[in-house]
DNA sequence: ATGTGCTTCGAAAACGTTTTCGTGTTGAAA
DNA sequence: TTTCAACACGAAAACGTTTTCGAAGCACAT
């Protein structure tokens, strides 16, 4: 087992000073052709790469950004950290990964652990804890501290800071545009409670496209639905009413299920109900029928959250406190569930 | 903006030493009650966190461990990270996440940059070109180094270290069995070419069960699938073949493919004919019909390595080179797939 | 007055870099 | 011979910690 050698180990071993080692590597025009060949022979033969530890401590940077999503098991959360590892590995950053599990105290800590000069900046999502409970300290903190953070998908209008989102009322209302627009009349939406940010944009979307048509609200088509709740049984119970002719869900998971469900009770998708869900993930894409959706490009998001980050750490010292809000396009994926 | 605050600013502040100031916030009984309330208050008020890189470079350790992985998008290696996380987090350390993209390059330069000092140690599972090539020398180099690795899933034997996997050839052998038992005759066999670890293994377990029960193994009804192949027609070439009564494939995305083109060629799934996966994820989960597969536990899997590598960074200073290889049980989880 | 022991604190080294500044040596110009 | 650059190198500080060791101050016993 050889252990990694150090500037002090190659200066000892050729009786030179540390100095003249690191000068020599580096090939500052100080140190002679000599010494300089010399000790960077020496160096590839030992295998020296500098300690990126004690880098960081001079440097007062880390070269490394971290991202705090609520779950990595969701398809789209893994999309963006590919964007986001992507961009960072680009420009010679490393990615930490945390992940919340939606628990505001996680997140806290987590935050907190890292501030202390582990890492360069933040790129987070919001755990559904912390939407509820409203309190961002932590997070202001962190950008008081002078640490720059960059929010995605679930942010909040309580920080300023850079933000990467997608329009999720006008995607919404694109979704339920284009339900009205093949004809369907009674269309019903499944969505989650109103402290979710983005199911209750989504939800706004679907009630403006409704209202910009003339059609009325029904108030018994749309189904909130509680994070711990087991959703099949209500799902069931709204495709009782045999009215609805279509649905948009505001996720994969209850477009999925909402197809499960109309096929128990028989009824055929697309033929009877279509079916429009959000997240172009694995299960739209492989369910079958596959299902239209809205598509939001979770690689492209993560990409562009993490240029937005390293633009401000490699700004000329906070130069501008101008924070953007980047919107990125949503596309709507025509497959087997509509007609 | 408030930066953060050093142990040489609160001594300059109170007009102590440094000495004094660390002492005091570790609460050693050489400081004086006095004091020691007077500094502990004075860095509360200023929100004191010790800086972890200066810890890293002093103790020369990190307290974060890497998990190279071949692709975050698929589902079972999202389940591991979540595993590593889960019990790294436990232990007070951080996950750095850094994605190969199958590329023999990447895992290359990855494992080059973090090596020095960055972090503790590595978690990986070989990218598909470095199984193909089979060319270890960076893997080697870590460990000789003193730097411990677990590897999981797609392993090799070329290289000696902690290893997590499951019994891919039991799997697929009582995958098969489980076919067998049913009174199938004709199983076809999807799989990768036999660079791939986990696929030749399993692509053993399958001929394993067939000559165990006296079935003949007929080369035709084994399809191995290249990667960067477009397999859909190659699945339904397979397929055309209408003696076949069930199929094995080594993946879920294969399985799933087989059931759509099964269908379109008006077969009926499970009814014409019986289909079983490997591996649980999303889509063996929200298929229709779902899909029998063999689970195989990413959390389980990830947690275990995470723990492997832990115990080994916190032995007293390498004492045993005894490797151990953990063996993660799989499940049959029987779904709509088969009859 | 001297020695002993305890309390309380500070200086300095160490981790591994980079960089500024100083200094000794050389050769050539005056 | 003196002077002055140019060259080649080293010492030391700095980043922020922890920890070892030494020492000052004091009380008390001899």
């Amino acid at each position: 087992m050889r252990r990694k050698v150090t500037l002090k180990q190659i200066a000892k071993e050729l009786d030179v000073s540390i100095s003249t080692v690191s000068k020599s590597l580096r090939n500052s025009l100080e140190i002679s052709e000599d010494t300089r060949q010399k000790v960077q022979a020496f160096a590839k033969l030992y295998n020296y790469k500098p300690n990126n530890i004690a880098l960081s401590l001079k440097n007062k940077k880390t070269k490394t950004i971290c991202i705090i999503i609520p779950e990595i098991i969701h398809h789209f959360f893994a999309t963006v950290i590919s964007g986001v590892e992507s961009i960072a590995n680009e420009n010679g950053y490393n990615v930490l990964v945390c992940l919340s599990d939606e628990s505001f105290d996680k997140e806290v800590i987590n935050m907190e652990m890292l501030a202390n000069g582990s890492i360069d900046g933040f790129i987070l999502s919001l755990s559904k804890e912390t939407q509820q409970k409203k309190d961002f300290h932590h997070i202001v903190e962190v950008i008081n501290q002078g640490m720059p953070v960059v929010m995605f998908d679930r942010v909040t209008n309580d920080i300023l800071c850079d933000k990467v989102i997608i329009d999720d009322n006008l995607s919404a209302f694109n979704a339920t545009q284009y339900l009205i627009d093949k004809g369907f009349k009674r269309i019903a939406l499944i969505t989650t409670v109103d402290y979710v940010s983005v199911g209750k944009l989504r939800t706004e979307g679907y009630i403006k496209a409704l209202k910009n048509n003339d059609l009325k609200v029904d108030e018994s088509l749309i189904l909130k639905i509680e994070d711990t709740e087991n959703f099949e049984g209500s799902i069931a119970n709204l495709l009782a009413d045999d009215t609805i002719d279509a649905i948009f869900a505001v996720n994969e998971l209850f477009a999925v299920t909402a197809i499960k469900e109309a096929k128990k009770l028989g009824k055929k998708v697309p033929e009877d109900i279509s079916i429009i869900g959000f997240t172009d993930g694995i299960i739209s894409k492989y369910s079958s029928p596959s299902i239209t959706t809205v598509s939001q490009n979770g690689i492209k998001m993560g990409g562009k959250a993490a240029k937005m980050l390293i633009e401000r750490l490699e700004a000329e010292e906070e130069e501008e406190e101008q924070y953007r809000t980047e919107v990125i396009e949503t596309e709507l994926v025509e497959r087997e569930s509509t007609i």
